[in-house]
RNA sequence: GCGCCGGUAGCUCAGCUGGAUAGAGCACCAGACUUCGAAUCUGGGGGUCAUGGGUUCGAAUCCCUUCCGGCGCGCCA
């Protein structure tokens, strides 16, 4: 938690004056949720633009043009604003006195990283699942891109004032787990010398398993082979998992992803109590859950449908379509019933927002766990899911095989070290989590323009060559660190900041708080990654307008009060690009060579 | 059959929770290196926002119809 507050941002700032301007007309009980304050889309029309008399105009019984008149006549009367003028079907377009954009840049560099976090989370907290990979095997390409979303958003979400939690679920309970432990107590056996030929049907035939054995051997000797399968299977099975979730961890860790819990679906069942069947007793408690039948699904071929009276959760009542299967007809929990247990401990650990990043596969699973938070939280938790669409994993545009058989399986692990952390984050973030997603193995790495990874870092990397540059020519003006640096030049004169592509860049790094709290609030940290590359794109445009125009270049070297004011902007740029690719969990490299 | 997601320039995709004349990259055409890094930049052509209706000051965006593509549809996770 910081101790002190940060400075309101532009745009928030202009919208409370807009709003006082509004109400001093309509008085304070007009409705002014609607009201907001946002660039025009063509910077003809000034700075910014508010459709407040084109919201209120009904309520107030006046015409939007002749209201639109009057909030523009207070708005005139503001001092960090230049001009104002009605246009269209009554926006009200203003510019901003320089010194506004001005004043800006003096925020963010006295805030330096800080700059762009706000407090609209009000301290809230957030629960955010994501991976939950089945700890049977290595992650694939599917399960990086979920990792890389959730890892991101969970970054967006506390620079936006949500205190978050980060959580894996383990599956570690089902039949899965069961094949699991018997396909490595056949490399047990393998390990002990045995010949166990070809890997049944059935079981997992990747060689990750092979370690397992060898380490089960060591540990055990031959004693397990000796034993029933029910006597060595737990104890098989809890190495494996634990193994599993070792190789998984390594595997997030060299994407930079973390977690901050892993819970395991194991410990619900047969932790302390039996947290699924004491859930579904209170469900049953509160009648909504009963013993039914359903009908069988239409259309398709099911022809083993065995209709029975079964365990349901009454669902529908919850906006579900049919309701759902609690127990297997074997007696145990199916899938669902745990995953209720465990949504209810999020809601019990004092979540009321929760978010669970899923593959697309499981899009007919929204519903129903949306239906399971509703009624263990009594209405009071939300469920958000986030749907990744599957990747496409391509090589100069052909389809690289992602077939589970030994051999051509390609791991989320092999993608990271032949392209990079960087390059695969940002390239999946570089996209809506809908979408489906081409990841061609080619072109992440390629350093140009199309590559977007590079282009941002490029950007930065170009900053800081600035500051090498000046530094060497003008010594006194330039410290050596970056926190200095930001120090010293928050006294230069940024009035000197008088070109139309300065004055452009001065007002795309003041929409990056208002963008951090849009991404944040809408869940969409791709948002993020699209202004970095148009930040880098103004960037990299006024770089070489300065080869035309040598007076329009960031270093004059005789005149040190305009290049400490360029300076202090391409401080700015860089501080926001770093904070940017920091949120999207990318380095800011200092150099590209 | 039902449900969910998607359909925007030749291609790959944005479009700021309903704003003004729908944008970017690639590809194509024409340009800029005695450089603060040309791994960059400037300009140009290119659109029935799949379709038909509705809601309102205003729709790519919200609602409904139809078409096309992907995913899912008791006792897998």
């Amino acid at each position: 938690m910081r101790a002190v507050p940060h400075p309101q941002h532009l745009f928030a700032s202009m919208l409370a004056r807009v709003r006082t301007a509004c109400e001093s007309i309509l008085g304070t009980t007009a409705d002014l949720s609607r009201v907001v304050v946002e660039p025009p889309r063509d910077p003809s029309h000034g700075d910014m633009a508010a459709n407040a008399a084109m919201v209120l105009a009904k309520d107030a019984g006046q015409k939007p043009r002749e209201l639109a008149e009057k909030i523009a006549e207070k708005l005139r009367a503001d001092d960090l604003i230049a001009k104002v003028d009605v246009a269209g079907p009554g926006f009200i377009n203003f510019t901003l006195h320089p010194r506004a954009w001005a004043e800006e840049l003096r925020v963010v560099l006295a805030a330096g990283s800080d700059y762009g976090r706000s407090e609209i989370g009000q301290g809230e907290k957030v629960n955010v699942e994501y991976v939950s990979a089945n700890p049977t095997g290595p992650m694939h390409v599917g399960h990086g891109r979920g990792a890389v979303f959730g890892d991101a958003l969970a970054n967006l979400l506390a620079f936006a004032g949500y205190a978050v939690t980060r959580e894996y679920y383990i599956n570690d309970a089902g039949a899965q787990v069961d094949v699991l432990a018997r396909s490595a107590f056949l490399r047990y056996r393998e390990a002990l010398g045995e010949d166990i030929g070809p890997i049944p049907d059935g079981l997992y035939p990747g060689d990750y398993l092979v370690p397992v054995g060898g380490e089960l051997a060591a540990e055990h000797g031959a004693a397990l082979s000796a034993k029933p399968e029910s006597e060595w299977l737990p104890i098989v099975r809890a190495k494996a998992i634990a193994m599993m979730m070792d190789m998984i961890r390594d595997d997030l860790a060299a994407l930079n992803v973390r977690h901050d819990m892993f819970f395991s679906e194991r410990a619900l069942i047969e932790g302390d109590g039996d947290q699924v069947g004491a859930t579904i007793a209170s469900l049953r408690g509160g009648g909504e859950v009963y013993e039914g039948r359903l009908p069988p699904p239409k259309g398709g071929n099911f022809e083993d449908w065995e209709d029975r009276e079964q365990t349901l959760f009454r669902s529908t009542a919850f906006g579900d379509d049919v309701d759902r299967p609690l127990l297997k007809s074997d007696g145990s929990y199916t899938y669902f019933a745990s995953d209720i247990a465990y949504h209810k401990s999020k809601v019990d650990r004092g979540f009321r927002n929760l978010i669970d990043v899923w593959g697309a596969d499981h899009g007919g699973y929204i519903k129903r766990m949306q239906a399971a938070v509703k009624a263990v939280s009594a209405g009071k938790a939300v469920l958000d899911v986030k749907l990744v669409q599957l990747v496409r994993l391509l090589r100069a545009g052909e389809p690289v095989k992602m077939s589970k058989r030994s051999g051509d399986f390609v791991t989320l692990r092999e993608v990271v070290e032949e392209v990079g952390k960087d390059a695969v984050r940002f390239d999946m973030l570089y996209r809506k989590n809908d979408a489906v997603l081409d990841f061609d193995l080619a072109k992440v790495i390629e350093a140009t323009r199309e590559n977007p990874v590079f282009y941002v870092q490029y950007g930065h990397a170009r900053g800081e060559s600035i500051f090498r540059n000046a530094r060497a020519e003008m010594p006194d003006l330039v410290p050596a660190t970056a926190a200095e640096r930001a120090r010293a030049l928050r006294y230069a004169p940024l009035e000197k900041l008088t070109d139309e592509g300065e004055l452009a860049l001065l007002r795309r790094i003041a929409l990056y708080p208002r963008l951090v709290e849009a991404a944040a609030s809408a869940h969409e940290p791709h948002r993020v990654s699209f202004y970095l590359y148009e930040l880098a794109s103004e960037f990299h445009a006024h770089w070489t307008r300065g080869k035309d125009m040598p007076q329009l270049r960031f270093i004059i070297g005789n005149d040190p009060d305009t290049t400490a004011a360029r300076l202090a902007l391409v401080q700015g740029i860089l501080i926001v690009l770093a904070s940017g690719l920091a949120l999207l969990g990318v380095a800011a490299p200092d150099e590209m060579r």
